[in-house]
DNA sequence: CGGAAACTTGAGTTACGTCAACTACCGTGG
DNA sequence: CCACGGTAGTTGACGTAACTCAAGTTTCCG
């Protein structure tokens, strides 16, 4: 069972290789994202601790987006010629991958109708509420300090399809609201049940999620 | 084996219920969307034969987002609970589930790299070919006749993320350049590989897909 | 034949983009 | 210690893609 450690910035994952190796977050934060030919670039997801890379895309070939490291990064690597044997001999194990991947739609849902159909402040709110939330539930934000997300806000503005420009002036309305605080690449999040308002959003409520 | 028929404008799922059933598409088109309070609407994909109805979202709970028919489509039912059974008794069958699911991903990354970073122009160019190669693999589409896809602009605007009336001015600008036809309740590709390069796409080489 | 749904088109508005300049904050090396 | 260069963030002026409003026309269908 190897592990893998990265530095923040480091390429994972680049659109268009092979990766015959799938990977689980073990700590830090990642990001998943797409460019155009001209460098237009759209963040997808972000990478949490307990979640799966390299599922997306089709399985066996060319991977169809790219991975970077936000944080330093902990991964833990498994092979994918293993998994077919994996889902003859854990089924349960299977059953808990597809409900990841089940999970990750449901996430690029919510974040399909973010950027197509509300406004730069719902998005904005929305996504540092969004990542807010799964920061508290998967441990890496807790009561006590630490409370702070790693992103600058370009990759704000390439989450949410804006300009960095326009993204600078909403995150600016925002802590002028007292929403949240803007540090040097970081975002402290100081009133979450307003942003949660702001985006008109509730997280839906998660079944017991597998470990992995 | 169950089988469901509905006629176009049916809601198959609504966001908010339970659904202790997933289908599979045998015929038509349908497609995905979610709501916001206020209205607006956002279409997520569109179904077609062979794709799997109900596995995004939290496998278990309630649904996230709604599907309604586009056409007549036919349904083959599958309940929820014998699901885990399915992956204990037939780990193929699992596999081509999380195949499925994977697929779904990557169009899904691919739409909000659409909506988030590309003009209205790609946009729709990239929508129309999209569904069209989807439609050709999927023999809805034969080179004699029928190459129609049974859309309104309004479900265009809804899945760009753009206005009706903005929709309708760029559609009119490709059907000027003679890449598409717009008929009522539906688009003839004219120019397939015209469209490709307007949206500066290709589709990804698939891999050999399952049945299910 | 009438009414609804889909599609068009033009005029005026606005949210967001682009350009450009500036400040603040590092870490590095002289 | 300061000079520096690079990255990140900020702000104002101006431009434009896309939105809204409003009034058509066309097509479908009962």
């Amino acid at each position: 069972m190897a592990e893998l450690v990265v530095d923040p910035g480091t390429s994972v994952v680049v659109e268009g290789e092979r990766h015959p190796q799938l990977y689980t977050v073990l700590s830090g934060w990642g990001f998943r994202y797409k460019i155009l030919e001209d460098g237009r670039r759209q963040i997808l997801n972000y990478l949490l601790p307990g979640d799966l890379i390299g599922l997306q895309g089709n399985i066996m070939l060319e991977m169809q987006h790219s991975v970077e490291a936000l944080t330093k990064m902990t991964l833990c690597v498994f092979e994918r010629e293993r998994l077919m044997t994996l889902y003859q001999n854990h089924p349960t194990l299977a059953y808990d991958i597809t409900w990841l991947a089940a999970r990750e739609e449901s996430m690029l849902d919510e974040h399909l109708l973010s950027v197509g159909r509300r406004s730069a402040m719902e998005r904005a709110a929305y996504l540092l509420v969004f990542l807010y939330s799964r920061a508290v539930s998967s441990g890496m934000i807790t009561r006590a300090g630490n409370q702070t997300l790693p992103l600058t806000q370009q990759h704000v503005a390439d989450t949410l399809g804006l300009s960095l420009v326009h993204t600078n002036k909403t995150l600016r309305k925002l802590a002028d609201s007292g929403l949240i605080r803007w540090l040097d690449r970081g975002c402290e999040i100081m009133d979450a049940s307003g942003l949660y308002q702001a985006a008109q959003w509730r997280p839906p409520a998660e079944s017991k999620r597998p470990f992995i």
